[in-house]
DNA sequence: ATAGGGTTAG
């Protein structure tokens, strides 16, 4: 299969990406302080660096330190004594924690109430109960345990760090510690704390150990979700470089990141560094692959590589397909999107709704309404539910193509239907009505939001002064304003394009900017005012190609194709270069 | 104990 997936042509230029061989093995600790340091470094990028770069002195003489000795001694010293809550110092604590060993939700709740009763917790009590946790191999409990830590990092007495060393309790390595540092890694991963994390990670290496892999693959995988693509290829190969094998959703996650990159040599030579670490590719990294092929414009290699799955037996799911139909759909190649979802249903795969989304959406950005909405229907009579983003896909739709008057009636029936919709179903509504100059209907929406505690935000905002504005209403339009800017929510670009429509309304001298001009253009289009548009184009002294396109783009919102389509060709033969893809706007109107 | 996708103003 490599050798097949080698073979495909996929005409970008071959780059050589191999790491730069370093015999160095160890990891070295960073920082170099002693005392196990505070998790708070400059930057990973800076710690990774250090971390390649690799040296061959060690660290151990930081390992000496006397706080862990005394963990074991309070707990020992504490263990006959008899004590009740009015005396409660470490040592009882710690004691009667050790007691409860065996009983671990009482251990944990004893350690809450102490803390109810005015008990500041410390370095040896966490650690007292982060030990029972890990003996249990209660992960969840510790991970919120850990999480809260984290949280509360400022209130705290202790570092983390401390807290990590009192845990080793003086031993070598112990799997409580190794579950203890897991669920620290995993934890910062959650608050996207990723410097803290591979901090972590120098950490549990200078200790002797590694993370399981489970927990680096959650690192490495949340790093190139926030797009941190180098850094997780950085931990990958040091992982492969101290020994560390790789599992088969590794790979996956170095390859999903490389394509994110627009690497996709790379991504076929991490095949072949499966192959030569003896692990069978699963449909995890073929997956990773087929989508990154789609998301990179080349669903046609995408389609092949999955049918090449199918040869090999690797099992295939709808998420790969879907991935596959989006990538076509996204290219406008509605005809082998289809084909692809036929083929799907003939393998027995079960199409969702992802998968009729990914086509609704397509032709909804292509305005082709009638192909969606019978997509619709089939997706329902199969017995597959609606939800408010297909919804919001046909509603926008509708408003796009100049039909704001059925977008407010199917937003009715859609409701009369109990489906659910959300924010930006209520905001296309909005926008329905406004354009429409049905202003109370528009509040009366956002009041029902209101009381359903929806959130308003910038968006419904602006729609809502936006339309008051182009009703003439001035003074509601600045009175909104002034509602969200009271609710804390900062006008942004497209808010200011409203406002500079506001002062230009207010008689503030005639400077509109040809974005101002546009927008008139388009919205009195789009409120079916065509010939007001007109008047204005033409009263306009200053016109430039922009101001023509908005008008192009107006006609064709107003369905006057006619005029579209008159006025490109006035414009073609005087030279004038209206915007790309208004041509096209108007020839898929036109079908 | 490691995954995953879609929609909104201009």
């Amino acid at each position: 299969m490599y050798m097949w997936l080698s073979s495909i042509r996929l005409g970008f230029p071959r780059k050589c990406i191999h790491p730069t061989q370093n015999n160095h093995n160890r990891l070295i600790f960073a920082h170099g302080g002693s005392g196990g340091g505070s998790f708070k470094w400059a930057s990973s990028q800076a710690a990774l660096a250090l971390w390649n770069s690799s040296s061959s002195h060690s660290d151990e003489s930081s390992d000496d330190n006397s706080v862990t000795v005394c963990t074991t001694n309070v707990a020992t010293n504490g263990a006959n004594r008899t004590h009740c809550f009015s005396e409660l110092d470490t040592s009882g604590v710690v004691s009667k924690l050790n007691c409860l060993r065996n009983e671990p939700n009482l251990a944990i709740s004893f350690f809450h109430r102490v803390k109810g009763d005015g008990f500041r917790h410390n370095v040896y009590t966490y650690s007292a109960l982060i030990r029972i946790l890990c003996c249990w191999g209660l992960d969840r409990k510790l991970d919120s345990l850990f999480v809260n830590l984290i949280n509360c990092c400022e209130d705290l007495e202790f570092e983390i760090s401390d807290l990590m060393e009192a845990i080793e309790e003086g031993i070598e390595v112990s799997p409580s510690m190794i579950r203890a540092y897991d669920a620290l890694l995993k934890s910062f991963v959650s608050l996207n704390m990723f410097d803290e994390a591979i901090d972590v990670l120098f950490q549990t290496k200078r200790r002797g150990f590694v993370p399981h892999i489970f927990t680096s693959n959650f690192l490495m995988n949340r790093l190139v979700e926030h797009s941190k693509v180098d850094m997780a290829v950085a931990i990958y190969k040091q992982l492969k470089r101290i020994g560390m094998n790789p599992n088969d959703y590794t790979y996956a996650i170095v390859i999903k990141g490389l394509c994110k990159k627009g690497s996709l040599e790379e991504a076929v030579e991490v095949f072949q560094e499966m192959q030569e670490a003896g692990v069978t590719p699963s449909a995890f990294a073929y997956t990773a692959y087929i989508e990154g092929l789609c998301t990179n414009h080349r669903p046609d290699l995408g389609y092949q590589v999955l049918q090449a799955c199918h040869g090999e037996n690797v099992l295939i799911d709808v998420y790969a397909y879907n991935a596959v139909i989006r990538g076509f759909c996204n290219e406008m190649k509605f005809d082998e999107a289809e084909s692809i979802l036929l083929d799907m249903e003939k393998r027995g795969l079960v199409p969702d709704s992802y998968t009729y989304s990914v086509m609704i959406c397509g032709y909804c950005k292509s305005s082709k309404l009638l192909k969606a909405l019978a997509l619709h229907n089939d997706m329902e009579s199969k017995g597959i539910k609606t939800n408010c983003v297909i919804v919001s896909l046909i509603l926008q739709c509708m408003c796009n193509m100049g039909m704001p008057s059925e977008a407010v009636d199917q937003f009715r029936e859609y409701k009369s239907l109990g489906i659910y919709l959300d924010e930006v179903s209520y905001n296309i509504a909005v926008d329905a009505f406004c354009k429409l100059g049905k202003m109370e209907q528009a509040l009366e929406l956002l009041e029902e939001m209101k009381c359903k505690h929806m959130v308003l935000d910038i968006m419904h905002y602006t729609t809502l002064i936006k339309g008051y504005f182009l009703q003439g209403h001035v003074v509601e339009a600045a009175s909104f304003l002034k509602e969200m800017k009271e609710k804390g929510l900062k006008p942004d670009i497209t808010t200011y394009n409203v406002l500079d429509l506001l002062d230009y309304m207010g008689a503030h001298g005639f400077k509109p900017d040809s974005v101002t001009h546009n927008m008139i253009i388009e919205n009195l289009c789009v409120g079916g005012k065509v010939k007001e548009a007109e008047a204005f184009l033409y009263s306009l002294e200053y016109k430039n190609a922009d101001t023509y396109s908005a008008m192009v783009n107006g006609y064709c919102e107003a369905n006057h194709t006619k005029e579209a389509y008159e006025l490109l060709i006035r414009l073609a033969k005087q030279g004038t270069l209206v915007k790309q893809g208004l041509a096209l706007k108007y020839s898929v109107n036109f079908v």
